[in-house]
DNA sequence: TGCAACATGACACATGACCGGCAAATGAAT
DNA sequence: ATTCATTTGCCGGTCATGTGTCATGTTGCA
């Protein structure tokens, strides 16, 4: 169940079958998901490596790459969930998907209820599991509310737009580590970096006032020169 | 399979054919449903809204009223999940029932077998939803007149319509807590949030007003910028 | 050191999305 | 036809975000 806006879902469906395909985007943006729609699965695969989404939602059946192909390719590098869907109900059809590491399988027909259900029940699940295995947060340190995109020290919170809560939560992850811009661009505003964009830099500037305004002291967004920008623990 | 803890759970089969009504009736009283039949649109859609049954299970080729006009009908007062079935195959009409509200679809022919399982697996997702839905413990607060869809508060009623009763008691199910739009269109208002819809915000217009109409004081719906609606306690 | 080239910080403003309220249109029920 | 619930369109305001500009700081080179 979508309780709250997550800093946007993005789902990825690669669906050959145009009616299929427009169906699920509509119902999908309707439940709150950003959906990107891909046809065949050439360009599905290339889209799910070079693109990041939460969940990728994906035909077996499929002209170009077949799913599964596509799956096991993509589960060489990538842990992101897949959920498949198929008309060949054959038990053959749905081992070897979840073999290959399937979060899901769906036979169809299904209904798009269904579909949403379980889109939940999974993206639920890697979100516990996420947070199961992020590191401890000591008390007087920053706090991340995810849904809420804020983080907040002792109790205040900090006021982040998503924006600048995606740069900092990637700063975060990386901490001690110099971020270019190029990549923080692609990550978090999903876009290119353009030679005068000014966007990550006021970004930068927020945040950085942002976490003064509420005195924390942990750590430092750092500019490293020509390179990009690194938040730095300070002792 | 069904438990031992009753109560029993009713089913309101709507199909012509006697012979197949017949079959679905033994059958499913075999399975410990509470069965009533019905043979056309109109008498089905009267019993649907006169009586409380736990799922509907409606041919789309009936007499009178078909089975998606039915649905249509039901859909803009119930929530009641409604497995539809017929012969027509196509897509087309899959996909229109699913859109909707259909909770499942079964191609002519099925076998009874088939059935049993679908009904099982919707009922228990339903079941499963009340639970995660379960209303908190209500103070000597609102009281919730789920027949009478309104809520009063020391005795007068504040006069909500169906949806505004729909919305509030689902952010009442999930007090302080921010429910985006998307949720709330999908389980109060039975369809997809699009960009420029603005029947939430009417509701949500209206429920502020009058619950301030009856005076209550308990708690206030905010609007969480970007993100939804929550009902905040107060005091 | 002095200078040019460029990256960055800071500010104001433009754009578009979101929200509240009103009024009118639509739809369903009697 | 009338009434009521619900939806849609519009206006004005606010917020998130991107863009343009200028000031400041850094780099590299003479």
């Amino acid at each position: 169940m979508l309780h709250a806006t997550q800093p946007i879902t993005r789902i990825l469906a690669v669906e050959d079958d145009p009616l299929l395909a427009s169906h699920l985007q509509t119902h999908l943006q309707g439940s709150g998901y950003d959906v990107t729609l891909s046809h065949d699965g050439d360009e599905g695969l290339r889209l799910a490596t070079s693109e990041q989404f939460d969940l990728i939602l994906m035909d077996i059946l499929l002209p170009g790459r077949n799913g599964l192909e596509v799956l096991q390719q993509l589960r060489s590098k990538h842990g992101v969930p897949v959920v498949l869907m198929s008309a060949l109900g054959g038990e053959q059809n749905r081992i070897a998907g979840f073999s290959q590491g399937a979060d899901d399988y769906l036979p169809k027909p299904f209904s798009l209820g269904e579909l949403s259900v379980r889109i939940e029940a999974i993206l639920r699940r890697v979100a516990y599991e996420r947070r199961e295995q992020a590191p401890r947060e000591s008390t007087d340190d920053l706090h991340f509310d995810e849904m809420g995109c804020d983080v907040a020290l002792a109790g205040t919170s900090a006021g982040l737009t998503p924006s600048e809560y995606r740069v900092l939560e990637l700063l975060w992850r990386h901490m001690d580590e110099a971020l270019s811009k190029p990549f923080l661009y692609q990550q978090a505003l999903r876009r290119g970096y353009a030679q005068h964009d000014r966007s990550l830099d006021m970004h930068i500037s927020q945040i950085r006032r942002k976490l003064q305004g509420i005195g924390y002291q942990g750590a430092r967004v750092e500019t490293v020169w020509g390179k990009g920008y690194m938040l730095a623990r300070l002792g």
